[in-house]
Order: structure tokens, then sequence, then C-alpha cells
DNA sequence: GATGAATGAGCATTCATTCAT
DNA sequence: TATGAATGAATGCTCATTCAT
């Protein structure tokens, strides 16, 4: 019945999808969410605005379904999922991961941290919060209680706004942070435990 | 036109621009500054819409002139300026500092971190905000540096960037974050120099 | 080309058209004509968007085409062309078939009022209806002059307009309007002619 | 400290008030609500979009205000509170008034029937009904009580049905309609009860 | 200096309609 | 015949900014 077979509209489909997140992804990441407009997406999408609403529900969907795969690769770079009873090696890959993820692809991670800490956007991230990721919290809370610290769930806190920083600070100047010297220094902060 | 005339205007200005903003750093604080209007700032400060316009260019105009001050604010408080030759305490005392800022006024922060991380504003707004704060800094490194440390540059790099992870995450949900923990581990840092 | 298949489309042509025209017709009355969307309308019909197009020329066409069905649909229920020298029996059942024809789909005659009095489309909407219609009002004003009764033209415009009225109150509110006692009124108001 | 007077501003608020509020009536009427854009309001008024805004809420509280300036206006004429355990005189009156103002400014009550009878317009007609109306039914079925009718209330919703349909009828063919005959009818009907 | 009416560009969103396939 | 992606004009509404007074 179709003139364009359903492969071809879903291949479709999946090009448009994506050419839109990426138009949304930079917009929002170069100009703010709430100084983003639709028609600017759709400008640089090189559609029509009404097109969006074919593919978005909102420009808050638009949002959260970037936040989302983001999350998601990031989720199946490290596979969170299938690490269990974490080894001291386990933490220090991700601590490993964590550096890396940021050095691999600076202009995406720049646009990430654009995106994240835009505090009309922090709500909306919190709700999109991965869940997979989430219990990887709780895993590295196992991992930090087995090792008898005083007050393990301050130190998870406190090193997770750690490596925020780290990040952050390396994307906002690449060229000079010392990455190498921050890895070392969370890795000898497990180490010491 | 007599002097008096004019002393008096002068101080009527002095007084308008000082309530103007800061009924425009609580509507900014409470709504955002996105969801903010500039007449919701004027109902605030129970004077005319227009007549904002009289002392500020812009609204956007508004928002730097309190980040500004806010900076100004930073700087007297600490007294970066006439710091000479860091002693361990004063070291630990700008810790203290560091944490304790942001705690005694977590909403006027969290507007500091809305505001830093709107992609357009920041560039101008940072330049201006960290002369002082960049001279500190050097009076740091003379610090590690007399610490004999392996990479002064690179540890205060990483400590800066720690903080200020410390200090986000702290204003993202001051509720739950742990920023004692985190007061006493910067400084335990420090001194196992 | 063959016979056969001209008349397999030709079929397929009327199923199509009606199956839209129902389909149109639930969601007019559901939603009102103006907030139902076509793309609602081809969803219920189980049918695309564009097909419609096929079929009607423009939304508004399919409104048309639902009331010149309603409107051939009541001249053809009640047969008023083939009545001549009303007899007080046909009066009084014109006055039933009125009145049934409410009740018996109000949804359909919610949205002929709707359209009724939306100012544009009525006029051209309005002179099509009446002319079987028309015609049988001459036969009523036949039937009143044979009463003898003082002014029988007024009597057949007030009559009509009365008749109206309660329909109108009744539709739009059924569960509170006592039709069957307008119902006995009108038909008082005849027999005591 | 006004540069126009207290006074002025007001005056000119009630002048805009009714100048929006007049366009809309007429737009409404001309187009029906739903086709109606506040756009063509504002045109028709002579100002801009957004200064409806300053008077009124929404396209909604627009209509509202409408239907609540006619329902007050009607009120105001008949001054329906002011009567109390209606005499047969009170309710011939009533019935006179329903028929003069209508003859009064036909144009007037065409405008205010095409907005009545919109189906988008009625629920939000309905919460507007102007509660001395209300009340004044009331009082008409105090009447009819004390008649002793069978069916007062019944016969109040089919009394009310008719006084619409004549006044309906009567206005869209303003030169036909025998409005004298409905009102002496309509007179009769209460007079025989 | 002070007011607030007025503007107009901008926003997110909807939807009838077209058209390549 | 049938599809649904795509368009673009229109909608109600907001708000920073201007300006007559």
């Amino acid at each position: 019945m179709s003139p364009r077979t359903t492969k071809q509209i879903a291949a479709l489909r999946i090009k448009r999808t994506s050419e839109i997140l990426d138009a949304a992804f930079h917009v929002f990441a170069e100009e703010g969410y709430h100084n983003s407009s639709v028609s600017k997406i759709a400008k640089r999408a090189k559609i029509s605005k009404g097109l969006i609403y074919n593919y978005f529900e909102s420009k808050e969907e638009l949002l959260r379904s970037i936040m989302r795969n983001l999350m998601s690769e990031i989720a199946d770079l490290y596979d969170f999922e299938n690490k269990n009873n974490l080894t001291l090696e386990d933490v220090l890959e991700w601590i490993d991961f964590s550096m890396d993820i940021v050095k691999k692809d600076i202009k995406r991670w720049e646009l990430y941290l654009a995106i994240s800490f835009q505090p009309d956007v922090t709500p909306i991230l919190m709700e999109e919060a991965h869940s997979s990721i989430q219990m990887f919290s709780l895993k590295l809370l196992d991992f930090l209680k087995s090792k008898k610290i005083d007050n393990p769930e301050a130190f998870l806190h406190h090193f997770s706004a750690v490596i925020d920083g780290v990040q952050m600070h390396y994307v906002l100047s690449p060229e000079h942070y010392p990455i190498e010297f921050s890895r070392q220094s969370l890795k000898d902060q497990i180490l010491n435990l």
C-alpha cells in the first residue's frame, strides 16, 4: 500500500530523528536551552518548524531525548550494569573511564556540560538520570562500605563532586588542565582507603 | 539646580539603584533569569517598569550588575588582595571561606552558577571576575611551591576544580550534600602536603 | 480497465466515502468541528490523512457533505413530499417527528445546530436544505387556512419558531429539558385550533 | 508622580476596554468565536495584539466579558431583582420586555444570538449566566406554582424555549416575522393558566 | 524623575493541505 | 489508489523595550 516501503520510511525517520537531535543538541549547547527556539533548531536541521513536532512532542521532549541518549551512550560505553561486587580494579577502571570519556570527545562533552548545568535544564536532567547509572552508585557505595570507611555516603557524594569538577575544568580549558594529575590523584584517594 | 537638590537626586539614584538590584536579585533567584520578567522586578521594587530603564540599559545589564556586585563582595569578604606569603592557616581559612560563602547564601550562589553556564553571558563576566582572584592563585601557587610538592601548578588546577565541583554539587542539592565532609577532606589534602 | 475492475473501484470509492463521512461525523460530534483535526478523522477511518483529500476537497467540504446527508435523511424519514391535503393526524405526526428526530440522535442534532449557527457556513447550507421543507410549509399553511383561524401565516411562523426553540433547548440540555411536555403542549395548540 | 493623572488613565482604560470589547463583539459575531483571532480583533480595534492582553487575560476572558456585559445590561433594563411575588402584570410585562428588547436593537441581538449559539461558546455562556436572571426564573416558578398548574417546572422550561425560538426567528428575518402575533400568543398562554 | 499604555517581534505549538513516492 | 513526511501560515500569548505625558 505504501508508496515508500515501510523500511524506507523507518530509515527516513531514524535519519530525521537523529538530524533533529543533532541540531537541537548544538543549538541548546551554543545558546542555552531557553534562548534556543524551535525555529532555530529547524533552521539548523534544514527542515520546517512543523516537522519537528512530527518527531518530538515538544521542545522539552527534545531536551529529554538528548539527555537520555547521552546517558544511555555513557551507560553502554562503560557497561555499568554488568559489574557486580565491584573490585578495586573496577573502581579504578571507572575513574579511568570518567577521565577518558571526556578526553575522547571534548567537544561533545563541552556541549553536554553546557547543557547540563543550565539550571532550567537540571530538573529535567534529574528525571532522566539513567537508572543504570543510579544503580552503579549503589554498587560504588557497597564497595566503599566494604572498605569500612567512616562515612561512605558522604565520601561517595564528595567523590562524585570532585569528578564533576575535574571534568568541568578540563573541558573549559583542555589545553591547560592537568587531567592526568587529577586521574592519579583520584586513584590515589581510592587506593588509600 | 541648587547643590542640595543635586545631592538629593544623587542619593535617590543610589537608593533606587540598589532597590532595583535587590528586587531583581530576588526575582532572578526565585524564578530563574529567563522566567523573570521586568514587570515582576518592577512590582517587587514598587516602581514602574519604565523606571528600571532609567537606571539600567536592559534586563541583561541588570543581571551583569548583580554579578559584578557579587564578585566584588566576595573579593571584599575574603580580602584576597591583602594576603601575602600565605601561611597554612591562610589556606585553611580560604577553604573555609570557599565553603562558607556558598552555605551562607545558597540562593545567590545558585544564581551565580545559573549565569556562569549560560554560554553567551559567561565569557565577558569571567574575565572581569577573575582579576583579583587570579592574583590570589599566584599566591596559592607560591604556598604550594614552598611545600616542595611534585607538581604545584597541576595541584593548584586540580584543587580549584575540586572546590568548584564541591560548590556546585552543594548548591544543586544543599539538603543532601555533605559539605562538612568535603570541607574536612579538602583541609586534609592541604594538611598532608 | 476491465468493467469488473471499474466496478470494484466504484464500490470501493462508495465504501471509503461513507467510512470517511462516518468517521468525520463522529469526530465532529465528539470534539466539535473546530477541535477536530483531519488527522483524527483519518485515524478513526483507519486510512491515511492524504487519502481523505482524494475523496473530499477540504475539511469544510466534509462538513457540508455530512450536513447534506443529514438533511436528505430527514426528508426521507418524514417523506415531506408525499403528503398532500394534510389531515390533523398528519400535523400531529409531524410534531411527533420533529420531537423524535431530535431525541433519536442528539449528537447529530447538536452538530446540526453547531453548524447552523456558524455565520459563514450557514446561508449556503440553509437554502439547499429548505427546498422540500419549504414545500411542506405551504401544505401546513393550507391546513391552517382550512381551520379558519385568524392569521394562518403568522401562526405558522410562530409555530415554527416554537418548534425550533424547543429543539434547541432540548439539545442544549437533553437531561433537563421536558421534551414530552413540549410535545403535548404543541399538540394541544393544534388540537385547540 | 504620574505624568497622566490617575483620572486620565482610568478614563483611557475604560475607553480602551470598551473599544476592545466592541471590536471583539463584532468579530466574534461575524466570524464565529473559533474563527476569530486575537489579531483580527486587534486590527479592528486599531491597536496592537499585545495591548489586548493588557486589558484581558485571554481570548476566552474577552468572550466571557462580552457575555457578562450583555447579561447585566439586560438585567439592568428589566430590573429583575426588584420584582418579588410576581403578579400577572409582572409576567406580562416580562413578555413585553422580552419582545421589545429584541425589536429595539435587532442588530445587537443578532450578534448576541450569533455568539450565543456557537457551541464552543455555550459552556462559557452558561457559567456566566447572570445570577439575577436565574433568580428571576425562581420567581417565575413561584408564580406558576401559585397558578396550580400541573407541572410548573416543565412549563417554565418550555416557555423559555418558546421565547428563545421567537426571538431567534424574529432576528433572523425581522421584516417577515410576526412578532406581535407571538407576543399576543405568549400572553394568551399566561392569561389562560 | 516617573508612569504605564502601547508596541511588535518572538515564542511554542497546531494543522489543513500538498506531494514525492 | 494510498501513504505519511513535509510544509508554512496561523494561533494564542509573552515580554523587553519605548515613549507620550
